[in-house]
DNA sequence: ATACGAATAT
DNA sequence: CATATTCGTA
């Protein structure tokens, strides 16, 4: 238990709550003064101990040197500077301490924003006194929480969250609510007693590295550096309860080998534009680049793991592969930017990691500090997604001009959740292979092919948006597209199988020009906001550094704007010159849901849980027409095709079939 | 003695 | 396949 669970085991206990709402650690957090006043004087009214600051940095920095010096957060959500969803979603993953929002607006999808994000109480101002006495709930519910979890399985503390109980950390067996299966538990272990020994020997609980565990972890391992996270500290980060340190190794294990992977991956497809000499891409080696990586990572680390602020950079998911704006660049040792640009590939690589569950990744490009981040502007669309950029512009792509970047990766989540409200439409971004060649051959170098079934593949109509980086090495890219894939609900909790996918690489093998075509899937947004953040996070700090150092570095290559230009064609929703808008994307990806419903009505409905997304969907469906249909396949295609064009023109290191 | 991480087992 | 376990090493 932490110290604010010793803090409050009292009030577990009975009678003796004392003066107990008195005194709780209350960090409130509003950049006006004003209201920060009001707020404050209220809380302490409240006989709270107040913590007021009027800069979500602050705030989160406070938080950083020591997370049990609060219990509970209060935000304020429109913040110029960091607004209380990035807060709060910073505060969730880092601290885990109840954030209660604080907003004048109560747009039901602000506050569902809120809610999905982990808050645990949005209050709508103005807000009364009556209700702030209340809030202590909060602390008492979490706390709660924390406890029952120790009881039985460790830390579910977000299954109190209700809207992250998928995100629990479940041990299998050990899960007592269910009688059933705790009768079969004993049942069995009793037989185990008879045949004798075994009984010490019971195995341990199953560790299941959910979401949210997962996402401890690597804000954890961001924290310590990748090199000096080891599974002590990395168990001391985590702050869950349960875990031991072979549990932490062995994910570690899993971890880094992804993360090795993706290296030689990258390695691989970038070949010999990786001057730096990162040749065969060990561990090792990545660990040697990771003095690129360290150096942006600690900057990183100095506000929060991993880039995680590009986290509320939501994707456009309902229309667009959801290529967000993200921060400016950071500053790179000029020396790590070859190293930068492999690294890149290696996302790229890891983009193309899926083959079973599909995720949608966005990888926050810029580890820019967020006091760097101005007239945000947020965008809702199609439910909870929010568009943040800088320029106030809804639109998605527009960081090819800017030395900031998202890098966003579809990758297979499984989907369990059957949270009916919305099932997403999840647009699967592709990394792409600025030179398919190379990825033909690093395919077979890898001896493998895609592992996608034929009829997801065959799914053609597939809209590649591509955005290339070039670096003096050369050019790098990813490809975003779409297809279309019914499958990939089956449900998997642990994104870790994303990670390991070692030859997810597969997907340029098919398609178009030897390119890309991959199925689509349709995400739960609720699910995908869970995930998101967490998969992304994956990625985050490893190619954080280098996207930014990327950016940095395209600015002195001419090229790279033409490709910029290029890629804002099909990318800006508001280009009518070609017409190419998200909801066309979507419209494609709608069509192709449902022919693909149609084609397989059985199966997959099922699959989708009654027919939601049918339901859904219906309406577009119809819609659509076939001829539309065509229409943008085409297009999708002239532009895939005029993008690698483009790409093949000015890349001279592209190595020729033969 | 401990913790780590690679290899191996389940 | 993901996770646990083992085992050699530092």
């Amino acid at each position: 238990m932490t110290v604010e669970g010793q803090r409050y085991s009292f009030m577990f206990e009975d009678g003796a709550t004392d003066r107990f709402p008195v005194g709780m650690r209350v960090l409130a957090v509003d950049d006006d003064p004003l209201r920060l006043k009001v707020l404050e004087t209220m809380l302490r009214k409240c006989q709270y101990q107040v913590t007021a600051t009027n800069k979500a940095i602050k705030a989160l920095k406070m938080l950083r040197v020591n997370r049990n010096r609060y219990d509970i957060v209060i935000t304020e959500v429109n913040m110029p500077e960091m607004d209380g969803f990035k807060f709060l979603e910073l505060v969730r993953l880092e601290m885990d301490l109840p954030v209660i929002m604080l907003s004048a607006n109560s747009d039901t999808k602000l506050v569902m924003k809120g809610i999905t994000l982990g808050a645990c109480d949005y209050l709508l101002k103005p807000v009364r006194i009556e209700r702030l006495k209340n809030i202590w709930q909060h602390v008492i519910r979490k706390r709660m929480c924390d406890s029952k979890d120790q009881n039985k399985s460790p830390d579910l503390d977000k299954a109190c969250h209700g809207t992250e109980s998928a995100n629990s950390v479940a041990i299998s067996g050990n899960s007592g609510e269910n009688d059933k299966l705790s009768m079969k538990q004993k049942h069995r272990n009793e037989e185990e007693k008879e045949y004798g020994k075994d009984d010490e020997t019971e195995k341990k609980p199953c560790v299941v590295w959910s979401v949210e565990l997962h996402r401890k972890f690597v804000a954890a391992v961001n924290q310590l550096g990748l090199e000096t996270a080891v599974p002590m500290k990395i168990i001391a980060l985590m702050n869950v309860k349960g875990l031991t340190s072979e549990n932490v190794a062995s994910h570690l294990q899993q971890y880094r080998s992804y993360l090795k992977r993706l290296n030689n991956m990258q390695a691989q497809y970038c070949g010999k534009a990786a001057p730096l000499g990162v040749k065969d891409s060990t561990y090792l080696q990545m660990g040697s680049i990771d003095g690129s990586l360290s150096v942006a990572n600690t900057a990183l680390s100095s506000y929060s793991p991993g880039g995680m602020l590009g986290r509320l950079n939501s994707p456009v998911g309902l229309n667009l592969p959801g290529i967000t704006p993200s921060g400016l660049a950071e500053p790179v040792d000029p020396q790590n930017l070859s190293n930068s640009s492999n690294s890149l590939g290696k996302l790229q690589g890891s983009v193309l990691a899926s083959q079973f569950k599909n995720l949608f990744i966005q990888i926050p490009t810029s580890l820019e500090h967020n006091e760097l981040q101005q007239d945000k502007c947020t965008a809702h669309i199609g439910g909870f997604n929010s568009i943040n950029n800088t320029t106030g512009n809804p639109l998605m792509f527009q960081w090819n001009p800017q030395p900031t970047h998202s890098i966003l990766a579809l990758m297979n989540l499984g989907l369990a959740s059957s949270n009916p409200k919305s099932i997403e439409l999840g647009n699967r971004v592709l990394s792409n292979f600025p030179d398919h060649n190379r990825c033909s051959e690093s395919l077979q170098g890898a001896g493998q092919l895609s592992k996608f079934p034929s009829n997801a593949v065959s799914m053609s109509g597939s809209y590649n948006h591509d955005h290339s980086h070039s670096s003096n090495l050369g050019i790098s890219s990813t490809c975003h597209q779409i297809g279309n894939n019914p499958q990939g609900f089956s449900s998997v909790s642990v994104p870790f199988s994303l990670l390991a996918e070692p030859r997810g690489d597969v997907q340029c093998r098919e398609g178009l020009i030897g390119n890309i075509v991959q199925p689509i899937n349709y995400i739960r947004k609720q699910r995908w906001e869970e995930h998101e953040q967490d998969y992304r996070h994956y990625m985050n700090w490893t190619f954080g550094a280098i996207n930014s150092s990327v950016s940095a570095d395209r600015n002195l290559n001419p090229l790279s704007q033409n490709l910029d230009k290029s890629d804002a064609v099909c990318s800006k929703n508001k280009d009518q010159s070609n017409g190419i808008t998200p909801s066309a994307l979507h419209s494609i990806v709608v069509e192709k849901s449902a022919m693909e419903t149609k084609m397989k009505p059985s199966f997959d409905q099922t699959k989708l849980q009654g027919g939601q997304m049918k339901n859904r969907y219906g309406s577009l469906d119809d819609i659509m027409s076939s001829i539309t249909k065509r229409v943008w396949r085409f297009l999708a295609l002239a532009l895939l095709i005029y993008v690698l064009l483009l790409w093949q023109s000015h890349n001279c290191e592209w190595i020729s079939y033969s």
